[in-house]
Order: C-alpha cells, then sequence, then structure tokens
DNA sequence: TTTTATTTTTAGACTTGTCTAAACTTTTTA
DNA sequence: TAAAAAGTTTAGACAAGTCTAAAAATAAAA
C-alpha cells in the first residue's frame, strides 16, 4: 500500500498526539497539529479509515490500528535518522534539521533507510535525544524523568529535549546545554519553580518552563 | 518562486530534451518523456509560460528562458549529487539509484545541497559519468566522442554512458565495463558496425548499440 | 433536564494535475 | 495546392486535498 505524502503525516500526527494523550485523539487536536480545518480533518480520517489504519467512529475520535502504527513509528524512524545524517555528516545544527528531515521522511524506498542507517553506525538516538525505532518498528520510550523533578544537591545528565522548537533549542545553544550536558541542581526556588543549577563551570538560574523539558538520567 | 514538483518534472524534461533537439521541444515528445497526455503537457506550458519559465507560442512548441533554464540545471545538480552520495556513501549500485534520485532532488533547502556536496568532497561527475553542475549553474558538457567512432588499433578510457537506463547498467556490469575501464579496438565490422574489443584481459565482441552509447576519450 | 456552547460532520465549492473527446493547426502526401 | 494525416489545443470532467458555511451530535451549564 502506497500512502500520500499528506495520508503519512496525518498518521504521523495521529501517533505523536496519541502518545501524549492516552491513545483517542480529537479531530480538533489534529486539525491544530496539522494546520488545517476540523472539516479536512473529518474527511481525511475516513479515507485512513477505509484503509484500515484508523479506528473511527464519528463523534469519538480516532486511534490508529496495528498497521498504522506501524507505518507512523516507520516515518518516526525515516525522521530521526535523517535528523541524524544532517546533523553528524552534513554538519547541520540540531535546530536546523527539522523542516528538512519533514521532506526527507517521505522518499520512497524498500532498502534507503536502512542503507542509510548503517552508514550512521546505528545510532540509538536522534540530535534531539529522541530514540530511533528499529526496523520492526519497536521504540524504547523515554523514561519520564524531567530535570525539574531533581532536588537540592542531585546531578543528572542531559538525555533529551521534550520540546524540540527551534526558539527552544537556541536558547539552550546559548545557555551552552546539550546533550551528555551534566547538570547539579543547587537549589530550588519555590515561588516561582525556578532552580539554580551548575552546568561545567557556570551557575545558571533556570525557569521552570526550561526544566520541565529537558529530560534527564540522575548522576 | 517555489515550484511543485510537477512543475520541476516538466522543466527538466524539457531541458534534457531541448539539449538532445536543438532548443525547441513539442508537447508530443513532452508527453512522452513523462508518460502523460499531450493535452496535459499544453495546460502545463501554458502555466509555465504564465511563469516566464518557458517560451511559447501555440503550435510551435516549447523553449525554456533564462530562469526556467537555471532551475532546471539546479534539478539536474541536485539529482546527480544525490546519485554520487547514493553510490559513494550508501554503497548503491549505479543502477539502482536513479529513481530514488528522482525523488530526492526535489527536497527543498537553500543550503542541503551545497553542504552535500562539500560532503562529498566536490565530485565533478555523477555514478554514470554524466557532469555536475556548479552551484551557479554552469555544467561542462561531453565531448561527443563514442566508442563507436574510434579506428582500429585505437585505445580509449569510458568517460560516461549515453544511455543510463536499467538494463544497459546492468549489462555494462555483466561486461565488467565500468567508468574508467580501458577499452582498445581491434577490428570493427563493417557489416552490422560491431566491435572486436579488449577490456583488461578480456576480448568480447560489442555491437554498435553498445558503442554508441559509450561516451570516451582517446588515450 | 432543558438550554446553551462546543465540537464534529456534511454539503458544496475551489485548485492542481490529470484525462478523453472534439476542434483546430500544421505538415505531409498525392 | 487540395486532401489526408499528424500533432496541438480547448472543453468538460474527475480525484485529491483543502476550504467555508450550515447542520448534527455531544458536552457543559443553568
Amino acid at each position: 500500500m502506497s500512502l500520500s505524502q499528506t495520508e503519512e503525516n496525518y498518521l504521523k500526527a495521529i501517533y505523536s498526539l496519541a502518545y501524549a494523550n492516552s491513545n483517542k485523539v480529537s479531530t480538533t487536536l489534529i486539525s491544530e497539529e496539522l494546520n488545517t480545518k476540523a472539516s479536512s480533518v473529518t474527511d481525511m480520517i475516513q479515507k485512513l479509515a477505509d484503509k484500515d489504519l484508523v479506528h473511527y467512529k464519528k463523534y469519538q475520535g480516532v486511534s490508529l490500528t496495528e498497521i498504522g502504527r506501524k507505518i507512523a513509528v516507520e516515518i518516526v524512524r525515516k525522521h530521526r535518522l535523517w535528523e541524524v545524517f544532517l546533523v553528524n555528516k552534513l554538519d547541520y545544527n540540531w535546530d536546523e534539521v527539522h523542516e528538512l528531515a519533514e521532506q526527507l521522511e517521505h522518499i520512497k524506498s524498500e532498502t534507503l533507510i536502512d542503507k542509510l542507517e548503517a552508514f550512521l553506525e546505528f545510532p540509538t538516538h536522534d540530535p534531539h535525544g529522541d530514540p530511533i525505532p528499529d526496523k520492526n518498528g519497536n521504540i524504547e520510550h523515554h523514561k519520564n524523568m524531567m530535570l525539574s523533578s531533581l532536588e537540592n544537591g542531585e546531578s543528572c545528565v542531559v538525555i533529551g529535549i521534550k520540546d524540540s522548537s527551534d526558539p527552544f533549542l537556541k536558547f539552550l545553544d546559548k545557555l551552552q546545554i546539550q546533550l551528555g550536558s551534566i547538570i547539579k541542581v543547587v537549589s530550588k526556588e519555590p515561588f516561582d519553580n525556578s532552580m539554580l543549577v551548575e552546568t561545567g563551570t557556570y551557575s545558571i538560574s533556570i525557569s521552570h518552563q526550561i526544566s520541565k523539558n529537558l529530560f534527564v538520567k540522575k548522576l
């Protein structure tokens, strides 16, 4: 079965929304994710349901079928491997690759992505720390620990970014925070949930907005 | 100006047909190249003419404008650089890359192709020996010497393939002929224009069909 | 529980790129 | 150079994906 780019984008959107919102996804949510109107989403959902890619009952929201999920994960896999290529081989910065990967993920080929994976030496995570699904559609999910949940005195390594938007990534660059950075919590401010942390030689104050978007592993 | 994939494919088709047929290209020729109907071509040509990408007068055929040519060459550049990537980095064979490059050439980005070119260390030719245009749209054309034009006793290096179709490339593989292969003409057969040649340690007979599709440089 | 507000779906329309069939040009040939 | 053939364009239609506006269903509030 060959899908259009649009269909693939819908599946991907449903996949990521379902993951963030416990499975059932509403028409409006999808329309916001894809910058379309709810009516367009309804049309497409019915098409995807006809192809058995989503479960759908009028007014009850959608969820992916097993096939739908598999295709969605495959697209995520392609997206993340291309991001690795762009950053590791073509020397792009981590905040520049999303748009390009959105295009590259739709390239159709039986063999390309596996060859690319081998060429990149089987990376496990993309440049933002997101795990890369294997070719069978298995994906190891983030343990849900954010920097914001640490206590005074604890140290951690940054292993992922939750909000991979351009401005956030650029801001992290300014703070010299990247994957692998080691952060020690000096003190937490109860008033606004900001925290004082040490990274390398710097001492900086980090807002809650930031700390709750950094996946970390305790040391 | 942002063009659709379809529009880009029309420009590319007109470019390569114009090159092979001295500039003016007919509707039917384009329709054959793109596997569409002549009427569809007429529609699209009118659209491209509105955008000043082609010169067009009813019933008189089309040719590219300067802008149109520039865009077409840019697509050729992308196509060939991606082919180099696929063969040199991802380990594809030269007969497997055309289709994939047809998709990759339409990826939109200001920077991608230049970064790719640098990563590939500024190749001058694609895996079939076709020259890669530079970023300003300059392209060095093949000197038109084919193997078939050599005389008895002359030697040459294979520098390009005129017909880069799958079966032809596979056949060359079987004959162990590749770019850089050295070929010596032993004798030409006037009856069917076939020639007896030596390549490496082999002596083989080559049909006119083959010898007229191999670009060579005399030694 | 009835009314109001919100969300979702349907109906009809538009755009892009395609097609077939018919009309029109140009070219070929007799 | 007139008739036939070949090539090109127009007209009208269709599929995909989108939109607006209106109708229908669900959820929230009184």
